[in-house]
DNA sequence: CATACCCATTGACGATCATCGATGGATATG
DNA sequence: CATATCCATCGATGATCGTCAATGGGTATG
């Protein structure tokens, strides 16, 4: 829709754009990505993101209108992504953002605003 | 693992914490990161804000190692998500990154290094 | 007009995902 | 010990996703 201004082509001669990333970098961001890319899961890391305490699943639970096994299931997938960490006390288990995350992946976390 | 610093909890008392996030935005920056987490459309959205000029679906093609359709899935659901933008040019079709990009959006695409 | 090239759409298939109910383990309380 | 609370895992189900082959439309070339 946009007008750009489109380069001239020749007929049946196409050539491959540079590739700059890594084939590793590229699977590890796309899976912190597809942990992210649910709302659910997105809002959750606002959530630890913004807290200055470990946030228990319990909390959680209360928050979100989704059954118990179904929250334990995102909070494995964002341990599993390497973007939070977790630590039991008694009964309770708590969440929080990892702080060794990768600039890239550090700067999309703060980017969900 | 990690060891944190726990708060002190009161059995079955648990508070929803606070959701600064309008839904209606939780969903949108959902539907970007959906777009993006793939390996596929990851790189291609590299390729496109890498690039000086438009760039042509035929070259993307050769580029990777996936048939016509499954490309051309790609860069509408790229489009969809309102990251990329196309135009025509007698045979060939362009795509560009869009420059009305959303603050968190741009920070988004840029962070994927 | 006939042919070749570029691209989108459709339909189909297997894989992955989000969700739930049921279950069980672990820990605290009485 | 008995009970209640918190949480992870398992199995199942419906939805979505990534991919391809087949098809068709549109545009240039000869």
């Amino acid at each position: 829709m946009a007008v750009m201004a489109l380069p001239i082509r020749e007929r049946g001669v196409c050539c491959a754009p540079p590739r700059r990333m890594r084939a590793e970098k590229v699977g590890e961001l796309s899976t912190v990505l597809k942990a992210l890319a649910d709302p659910t899961r997105l809002e959750i890391m606002t959530i630890l993101r913004d807290s200055k305490d470990p946030v228990c699943i319990c909390d959680l639970q209360v928050g979100f209108d989704l059954s118990q096994p179904t929250l334990s299931h995102h909070m494995a997938k964002l341990r599993a992504a390497g973007l939070v960490e977790s630590g039991q006390n008694g009964i309770y288990c708590f969440y929080a953002l990892r702080k060794d995350l990768s600039g890239p992946v550090r700067r999309i976390v703060d980017a969900i605003a």
